[in-house]
DNA sequence: CGGCGAACTTACAGCGCTGTAAATTTGGGT
DNA sequence: ACCCAAATTTACAGCGCTGTAAGTTCGCCG
């Protein structure tokens, strides 16, 4: 069945092909008899834009991409998630893309590339550094998501990576904890993400009065359970003693669970744990895990904002907004008695 | 910087459009200098094709949509993941659609209404039966995936649920196992998937001579550890004293292993656990799950190779395949003792 | 050296829809 | 009846690219 066209109908109905795409947009100066002359050749035929038609014409697609590391860490899955149910909300659709382990795909994310498929990209970028970002900009619209700075020109929208781990810390401190590690800065060439953690961690001993000890980093390779589950077996077996783990994230946080529990630590008694994230596991494991969550309700509504105003023509300077965050506190890192 | 179109590059070059479209496609019979002439233009002029005008041109738009139920749960984010490289291997885009609530996003994926984005649909139906999914079908090419039982006319690939199911109890049994309990099957309307697994379940216990006992199955909401642990609690602290439980996915897996710790039983000692689907945190979680694996990379590769010729045209009746699965062997059931 | 098929190139007509600007109709005055 | 602005409707020119069919050019045989 050969698809039906706009001029199908037009003919059917007898009138311009312009007024049945009036009638498609619900366009007011349209006659009430004409209106409904065109719906029902519409309905007869049973008529369906064409998309693509419709946008070479345009020059939009309604799709916004998101680039993301890896769909399977479960905190990105749920960004995700709710990203795309706000891009349905806005009229858009999301495109979803991983840039895994090619920073060729953020780069080509920023470049023209994706010109003509999406009309603009929310990129979480885990690869290209600032600089590299700022250089790239000439291409469509884009909303930086995540941690890593963002230059001045383009719109960021992230949580208060240091004030959340600085926050982190004074729970666990407000616990009686003294001996906090830190679980994993990666080797080298930290991440934004760890960097800035690492910031919040510190500034949390400061203000708590407790020191500042180097030996309570843990480093390792980062999202990916088993490996913090070997980093810190190893340092425990190293000698070191924490009464508390302050992990990047809950896939580490699942890691460490099982480097205690394998030593025949307890949690929370013998050892407090933190995760961050709060995905689906941190209420599933046991113990549960006290974490950090960003509301991202509020941080997709933001960034599905700034990029949309961007897509409508906006080219002001960068807006860089930060969205609440919120302490979870749950077994591995109870609330103190009071 | 007005984009840069074909008939620039002509221009710039001194061919016409369709010569330079026939460069930019790696065309054979275009003369080794002419390539030369418009492969300079070309870079000297920075263009990318713009994909919707090629779309509008070809009918093809290089997508493939993905419809399932929601990305939050592990087993689809892998699946997405894994077909979302396979589809990048040939050259497609993949684009997710969460069904989530709402058989309407099924429906509209079977209908033409994503004719003009997509070529062609993965999906996972989770609302649909099969006299409604075969109905719907003058659609876009389709590829069902998952489970629930599909109209003859529609491609499907799957893996065996029932030898699965069976194999796992066997191995339970194989470890003394003799109370096998089977954690959840939906209250009413269970799902096809769980249909399967019980079916399964059912199979493996007739043939390791267990009698199959109906209050050994415990019913409850699925995907979901916390009402899966409820249920499984709620069903232990009736009195119902399992030595093994089948969960029906890991999420459930993971529920039981809470309720299970929560009453002072050992897993594995006390009582076994398996899951399925070999999620993150099947290997990650403590102890770490024993579980179904579907071999997802070959599973990406069938389902996209099978869609592919439907959308090149092939248009016999619905091809009805298999792919290989495997048992895990985890901590939450061990290897028997040989 | 004409003739020929093969190797290259190109003109042109859309793909299905929308924006613009112009044409037509309508509804009130006068 | 006649004129004018407002309300409707339409013709037409693309958006950027590709398929088709129809040239051109080239190398080589007889």
């Amino acid at each position: 069945m050969p698809n039906v066209r706009l001029s199908d109908v037009a003919q059917h109905a007898g009138v311009s092909t312009k007024t049945v795409s009036n009638v498609v947009h619900g366009y007011v100066h349209v006659r009430e008899s004409t209106r409904a002359k065109v719906q029902r050749a519409i309905d007869e035929l049973g008529y369906r834009p064409n998309l693509r038609g419709r946008n070479l014409a345009t020059g939009r697609t309604g799709m916004i991409a998101l680039a993301f590391p890896d769909l399977r860490i479960p905190y990105f899955a749920e960004l995700a998630h709710v990203l795309s149910r706000a891009a349905g909300e806005r009229g858009y659709r999301l495109l979803l893309e991983e840039s895994g382990d090619a920073p060729d795909v953020e780069r080509a994310m920023l470049s023209a590339q994706e010109a003509g498929v999406v009309d603009g990209v929310l990129l979480q970028p885990s690869w290209l550094n600032s600089t590299e970002i700022a250089q790239h900009r000439r291409g469509v619209p884009v909303v930086l998501l995540g941690e890593s700075a963002a230059p001045l020109t383009l719109d960021h929208v992230r949580i208060d990576n240091i004030a959340a781990a600085a926050q982190v810390v004074e729970h666990l401190a407000a616990l009686g904890r003294r001996r906090i590690a830190f679980l994993c800065a990666e080797e080298s060439a930290p991440s934004e993400t760890s960097r800035q953690r690492l910031i919040g961690y510190q500034q949390g001993l400061e203000h708590c009065g407790l020191p500042v000890d180097a030996s309570l980093i843990v480093t390792g390779r980062v999202a990916d359970a088993h490996s913090a589950a070997r980093a810190l077996g190893a340092a425990l077996d190293d000698g070191m003693a924490p009464d508390a783990v302050f992990c990047r994230d809950d896939l580490v946080a699942l890691g460490a669970l099982r480097a205690l529990g394998e030593r025949g630590l307890r949690v929370p008694e013998d050892v407090a744990v933190t995760g961050w994230d709060d995905s689906t596991l941190a209420s599933a494991v046991r113990p549960s895990l006290t974490c950090v969550r960003a509301d991202e309700a509020e941080l997709a509504r933001r960034a599905l904002d700034l990029l949309i105003e961007r897509i409508e023509g906006f080219d002001g300077l960068g807006r860089h907004e930060f969205v609440a965050h919120s302490l979870v506190v749950r077994e591995s890192a109870p609330r103190p008695a009071v």
